[in-house]
DNA sequence: GGGTAAGTAAACACTC
DNA sequence: AGAGTGTTTACTTACC
């Protein structure tokens, strides 16, 4: 019966949760991303072309139509063509410095488009910052970005309603094919429109920002702009509103515009206000060399010896692609298509202004990665405010058990790897001896918590002992017991790096069981348990920290850092483990005064208290966090069939009658940090 | 270099 | 008999 009950959890446990996820959960972490993004992509190939196919043929009376049902996005495409006609009167203009005038017409949040982390791939978001605060970095940022776009949205409507109807009196007055092109530039730009309301889904998407399904993307969000991202850019300039779409065609037979996707773009991400380098870019004749530097991204090739505007035996003018047999014929086709009007300056403004935005963008984005590289790198220094006071004093100061770090706590706090994950360890197959958790005292409690879904997806070693391990595994449970096949499953849970080799890491946890006599093996109705004996486990550590100066030492910075994580977790709160957020942590009198349990015997007061009532903040009751993490259930009952038994410590609150009592033992945590 | 802790491997016994 | 569990020993490595 056991074993199989026991082999059946190993193998639910995993698919079940996100554990496996795990297996392929490490392809997770790539793949998380890469999933995400692969789905992404789908999405976006997919989406976009669905509305191709609804638009793609339509009529300019189906459209008329169709721009009805879509007011929202038409009256943001008409901001954006009006905008651009604007732009485009102003720039024939000779010498006018447009750039004012495009700021005042088109307010769009620069932030928009700076928020979001698009110049960082995922990954290297995730290399940089650990799990939890990636998390909390993203949300502050989405909050912010939906914020100003609502903002900017509200604004748009309004004066999307007053140009709509000039453009539709307009419209009237028309020459009929005027008008069609006028529709088609809007059906490009609702193709535009919604290929972009995909894109940006996506990109929050993939950065965790949104788990929004598509047909949630309604609302203001559909409208507004995203800010352009380099990928993005080819798309917003190509006609198509998906891939092998009719779109296209259509584009090419009425010979018009993309003026409307274009400005949509650029309106919408264009940073307007602030149009500094715009000026260094001259149009020499409607074909500037500042069109270029969007296409890179596609094709390189399209320079020398040809012409940046034609590459591939097609024109690579934004949203053209006329294809050309040969430079000769392309030339002309420049010349006819693309003179200098007002389509075309205007096109070559958008233009500019991707590029000025995608300028501002990239040097903000720089500058933000610069501050962030040097914050995380400079960890190593800043333990030293702390570990100046070294000794008690560094303990106490964060009694509170709440970190002041020295560092503003607005950043992140995370190093580029897990705390405590030494380099070495990183992913070494090798012994990793000497976990940080152990020798630092940090809480594993608090470091499995920020970083969590980090280990759960990362085929990294976890910088804790074996048996700091087991028995944050067993205090995890309400009951604080566990069978081996549990404890088991909490590894293979918790950790990516121990969905495989497991001959060998289950010997290790079992060989660690039967080892320290912190671990108490409890005959139980289904079996044997085991629970841990906080005293004992006080005991094994103590001569460590007492001893060692040094020691102690690495303690105190580990564990300011391991405070600054602290307070940045307080910060993030549930985004990781409900565990930090008991109050009993950030009662560090509690912690101590508390303790008295296991103290008393231990003679504890040594290491255990600074270490862990006052340095170690996040001291947790498992009491509380009992309550939240639900491994087990029937326990409950079990639990008392066994109570009677062996004289454990805080594992059986037998002797400590009341459930105060018991988490009062149980807070005293000392043990995590070790 | 010694002591200690930890990780790994393996042998063995027990239970189901 | 086989698998899982539990105990023990031996060895290696890292740290102090």
């Amino acid at each position: 019966m056991m074993v199989e009950s026991a082999s059946e959890t190993i193998r639910s446990a995993p698919s079940g949760q996100n554990g496996v996820g795990s297996i392929s959960g490490q392809a997770d972490g790539g793949g998380g991303g890469a999933g995400a993004a692969g789905a992404g992509g789908g999405g976006a190939g997919r989406d976009p072309a669905a509305g191709a196919d609804s638009n793609g043929e339509m009529s300019p009376a189906e459209l008329l139509h169709f721009q009805q049902q879509q007011a929202p996005v038409l009256q943001a495409l008409q901001v954006a063509r009006q905008l651009l006609l604007q732009q485009a009167s102003g720039l024939s203009s000779p010498g006018n410095n447009d750039s004012k005038q495009s700021a005042s017409a088109v307010q769009v949040p620069v932030s928009v488009a700076m928020m979001s982390p698009q110049m960082l791939t995922p990954q290297q978001m995730q290399q940089i910052l650990s799990p939890p605060q990636l998390q909390a970095l993203l949300q502050q940022q989405q909050a912010l970005m939906l914020q100003q776009l609502q903002e900017y949205y509200k604004k748009q409507q309004e004066q999307l309603h007053l140009q709509l109807l000039t453009q539709q009196q307009a419209g009237k007055q028309q020459p009929k094919e005027a008008l069609g092109n006028k529709q088609l530039a809007f059906q490009q730009q609702l193709l535009q429109m919604q290929q972009l309301q995909q894109q940006h889904l996506l990109n929050l998407q993939r950065q965790g920002l949104v788990s929004l399904q598509p047909s949630q993307a309604s609302g203001p969000l559909q409208t507004l702009p995203q800010a352009v991202c380099p990928t993005d850019l080819p798309q917003l300039w190509k006609g198509e509103g998906a891939p092998g779409q009719p779109a296209e065609d259509s584009v090419k037979q009425e010979g018009l515009d993309l003026t409307g996707s274009a400005t949509t773009a650029t309106s919408f991400a264009a940073p307007p206000k602030v149009s500094p380098p715009l000026s260094h870019h001259t149009l020499p004749n409607g074909q500037p060399t500042v069109l270029t530097p969007r296409r890179d991204s596609s094709s390189h090739e399209e320079t020398p010896g040809s012409h940046p505007l034609y590459g591939h035996g097609e024109c690579k003018w934004p949203g053209c692609e006329t294809l050309c047999e040969d430079l000769g014929q392309f030339i002309k086709h420049l010349n006819t298509e693309h003179a200098l009007d007002d389509r075309s300056t205007a096109q070559c403004r958008v233009q500019m202004q991707v590029v000025q935005q995608l300028e501002i963008q990239l040097a903000k984005e720089s500058e933000r990665l610069q501050a962030m590289m040097a914050h995380l790198h400079m960890r190593p220094s800043e333990p030293k405010p702390f570990s100046q006071p070294v000794t008690v004093s560094a303990a106490d100061s964060f009694p509170d058990g709440l970190v002041h770090p020295p560092t503003s706590a607005a950043a992140p706090v995370t190093p580029l790897r897990p705390p405590g994950l030494s380099s070495a360890s990183l992913h070494s197959g090798g012994p990793a001896r000497r976990r940080s958790s152990d020798k630092f005292c940090s809480p594993i409690s608090s470091e499995l918590a920020q970083n969590h879904e980090f280990y759960k997806n990362a085929d990294v070693r976890p910088p804790f002992t074996y048996a700091s391990l087991i028995r944050q595994a067993i205090l995890e449970t309400p009951d604080r017991q566990l069978t081996l096949n549990e404890i088991y499953n909490w590894f293979t849970r918790m950790f990516a790096y121990f969905r495989r080799n497991t001959a060998t890491w289950k010997n290790a946890v079992r060989h660690n069981l039967s080892l320290h006599k912190c671990f108490v093996r409890v005959e139980n109705v289904k079996g044997a348990v085991w629970t841990v004996d906080e005293r004992e486990y006080q005991k094994r550590r103590p001569p460590k920290m007492t001893g060692s100066p040094t020691l102690v030492k690495n303690m105190i910075s580990g564990l300011s850092y391991g405070a600054l994580n602290a307070s940045y977790q307080a910060a993030l709160a549930e985004s990781s483990f409900p565990l930090l957020n008991s109050p009993g942590m950030l009662n560090p009198g509690s912690a101590s005064s508390l303790l008295p349990l296991s103290h008393d015997e231990v003679g504890a007061p040594v290491e255990p208290l600074p270490s862990n009532g006052s340095s170690s903040p996040p001291r947790l009751s498992p009491s509380q966090y009992s309550h939240q993490v639900q491994v087990k259930e029937e326990p409950a009952e079990a639990e008392e069939d066994r109570r009677p038994g062996p004289p454990l410590g805080p594992p059986n609150p037998s002797t400590a009658g009341p459930p105060e009592d018991r988490d009062l033992e149980e807070e005293l945590p000392g043990e995590e940090l070790s």
